[in-house]
DNA sequence: CTGAAAGCGCTTACAG
DNA sequence: CTGAAAGCGCTTACAG
């Protein structure tokens, strides 16, 4: 392989010291160095006859300034062959974003396995993690610097650090749903799962209690592990109005209601508190799918965090939508 | 923000010099240095109190090995939100080859725009240009310091250079196509586009030819621009066998087939020469949609090249599917 | 108007 | 066993 050719082969080549190659090739021609213009055309002749392309890598080391990379991480796969995929929408999000705001993004295939792993994701000016983490280590000691991280989804590894994050405007949404509810309920049952610890779901817990409190409406805690009770079943039919914190809570609980012979709408009403990006759910969906929004917020919040911003949050509005689960309410 | 910390800070709060933390943190103590323990130890406690992250960009500038980055560019958007998109499983299968083989993937969102793009491509070891070129200018200048470049289709812009591409097996295909043809027809009808310069077409057309010489297979040519006109659906239909270029192209015959009342496997027989990635087209359809296979070879050509094969192409092999077209033949 | 020099953060012969 | 020094390809005060 021919060795690249180099700012000094075109100095050489234009019988110009580097110093004013690379002022006439950066355009800064000007500022602290001035070039003739007889020079400057020597100088770009002989750039363009040895085809000189210039080592960003080494103008970024130089001047340190954004090198105008986002890199995108996640342990999970987000271009698997069916592209349905959980996070392909967050994704697309993410890089229409910075596209139209002159970014290109990396994107960390082997963050999982490599040692070296911190150390590429710092090729990028900053970070934008997709998914569940399942290891802090490298990125605490990322935070540590601040390093400019911002997650998809509510997170909590601050270590007491601030952590960037954008997320849902669950707070909101569960209002509107609690407001839609207590027209004709006084009992929300409310079913989580013990084992869902992967994403926090304290803060949705908190704005539904916040919600039913402010209507004075009665919240049944109905914690699950991986199977539903009888009495679990029984509790959520007699409120007749049910919040499952997840769709693979729901999930448990449907051939029970079909059972019985009730249905969305019909003996049973309610929502799921997460949003259905399969869309499989349609007669329980809540709110509208806005992952890819979600997902182009979170690469704006990154690079306004590059350019001086410390806003912490970012919220995605979602709207509710009316399903099977909520009409005629 | 805080001030990134660098190795010289390590070694300091060490009490070494740079050279040995490298050694040590760079897991090369060994090699040309050796470390006692005991200060491997300070170092490496060092490090970890003070969050040392290496500067990946620094590394190799120094080293020049392959810094395992892969750029995948084009001009197109390879990421509309309709994941549905022409370049999509091309883009799958790249990241799968990438991923298995511990490289990450650049996506160079702005080659389309801005002045610096040849600067942006070097950022990686190698590049993957999907789509259709627009302007070589850059391309060639990349090709003449011989950047690791490959192309996912047949491209021709070597200006008397190599030029590295994957490309389905026409060849074979086509053989097998006119084989089954050839059973009941010793006419062909060709259809091409005069339009249709971006993907070149001469290579296919040349496979048709050979493959019916090898038959004694008269093949009548039939160019056509945007339209279809009366003699052109004459020929057609009168030779029986059609192989149209692009499906742009038999879209334009479809609505005439029906006025006839002739459909694929009654009163017209044939395929279409290119790979239905929108998967639309199943009654003409003559091969697998290997588009997935086709960007995992392209990145595994990549890497081949980027570790000394001077391999110019690589071929995926597309397997005759039967539709209606060639139904009982 | 132009060039020599320092330095970005790292690695690696080389000399102690 | 350890460190001083050169250098990867660039930019930018600074001094002529």
């Amino acid at each position: 392989m021919n060795r690249r050719v180099t700012l000094s082969d075109v100095a050489s080549k234009a019988g110009v010291s580097v110093a004013t190659a690379s002022a006439v090739l950066s355009g800064k021609a000007g500022q602290s160095i001035r070039v003739s213009d007889s020079r400057r055309r020597v100088v770009l002749r002989a750039a363009s006859s040895l085809g000189y392309v210039p080592n960003a890598a080494a103008q970024h080391l130089k001047t340190g300034d954004d090198n105008h990379i986002i890199a995108v991480f996640t342990y999970e796969n987000i271009f698997p062959s069916d592209p349905r995929s959980e996070y392909y929408l967050f994704f697309a999000g993410i890089q229409q974003e910075a596209e139209r705001e002159g970014y290109d993004i990396l994107i960390l295939n082997n963050w999982g396995q490599d040692k070296s792993r911190s150390s590429r994701i710092r090729l990028a000016s900053g970070a934008i993690m997709i998914g569940v983490m399942r290891d802090d280590e490298h990125i605490v000691s990322l935070m540590k610097q601040d390093y400019p991280l911002v997650f998809v989804g509510r997170r909590e590894i601050g270590h007491g650090r601030p952590v960037h994050c954008v997320t849902f405007g669950y707070e909101e949404a569960v209002d509107s749903l609690v407001e839609i509810l207590s027209r004709r309920f006084d009992r929300i049952a409310y079913v989580s799962s013990s084992l869902s610890a992967a994403e926090p779901s304290e803060d949705k817990s908190a704005y539904l209690h916040a919600a039913c409190k402010r209507r004075s409406i009665t919240v049944v805690d109905i914690p699950i592990s991986d199977s539903v009770t009888p009495s679990d079943a029984t509790s959520v039919i007699s409120a007749g109005a049910v919040i499952f914190d997840r769709f693979f809570i729901l999930d448990l609980f449907t051939p029970i209601f079909q059972e019985r012979g009730i249905y969305p709408g019909h003996g049973i009403f309610g929502a799921v508190l997460e949003d259905d990006w399969p869309g499989t759910h349609g007669e329980w969906t809540a709110w509208e799918n806005r992952r890819l929004e979600l997902g182009s917020l979170s690469a704006r919040h990154l690079i306004s965090f590059l350019s001086g911003s410390r806003e912490e949050q970012g919220i995605v509005p979602i709207p509710i939508l009316e399903s099977e689960s909520t009409r005629g309410l």
